[in-house]
DNA sequence: AAGTTAATTAGCTTGTTGGTGAAATACAGA
DNA sequence: TCTGTATTTCACCAACAAGCTAATTAACTT
């Protein structure tokens, strides 16, 4: 694992599983066997995967009895999300292009049909 | 590495090199000694970090004489940018107000313990 | 044809990831 | 205090990632 922030989020992102169990966190705060319990796979393996999401800072967890809730941590979102914005003007120029594309292709169709 | 592509992609952002790669193919494509210029890695390490994005569909590769120019493919960004997006709501307009939120909640319930 | 440049593949090492079952820890409740 | 529940830690393993050097392929140049 790199040891720079924006890398360990992409890095936790990059497993559909992890990805699955921050949808969850998107309904609120959950304890580790909610979180595991639509998923195949051994206890200890749901909390290594917890582990890096935590490290990753993309959630914090609290303790209330023998439970460790879970919740959403957004500030490394933020950042990904930052990040990938500053790419948006090549698939918007991409979609435009494909746009017009498409509608050349279209105005060519309806001319061969003529 | 994980085989659907949105994790792919998430992999591949996972290497500041890596993003930094697509950072300099924002200006243009670039034959792999042009990209290979700034980091302090051999040829072949670049190569296998240009397979990767590539295998991620992050870039596209040309064929001009003996380079093999690359350039950027915005596709997967986007992917990734709409799936981060769902979580705006969570850093938004309310990431302040949903912290003091829950730390509200937290000295409640601690209120309760005692 | 021979040499040069661009880039990849092959083979290797090292460290990390993702999984397991078994044992350990922490707390709640009878 | 004993028992059950929640969760983590402890080995351990297989697969993979990232790096290297050396060798190879591909195409231009002389």
């Amino acid at each position: 694992m790199k040891s720079d922030p924006l890398s360990a989020a992409f890095a936790a992102l990059a497993d559909p599983t992890r990805r699955a169990m921050l949808t969850r966190l998107c309904e609120g705060e959950a304890t580790v066997n909610e979180i595991a319990a639509p998923f195949d796979l051994s206890l200890p393996a749901i909390s290594k995967h917890l582990k890096v999401l935590e490290g990753a800072g993309l959630i914090s967890r609290g303790r209330a009895a023998q439970f460790r809730p879970c919740r959403l941590e957004p500030g490394p979102l933020k950042d990904v999300a930052d990040w990938v914005e500053r790419y948006r003007r090549f698939w918007d120029e991409s979609l435009d292009r494909l746009d017009s594309y498409l509608k050349e292709i279209q105005h060519k169709e309806k001319s061969d049909d003529a």
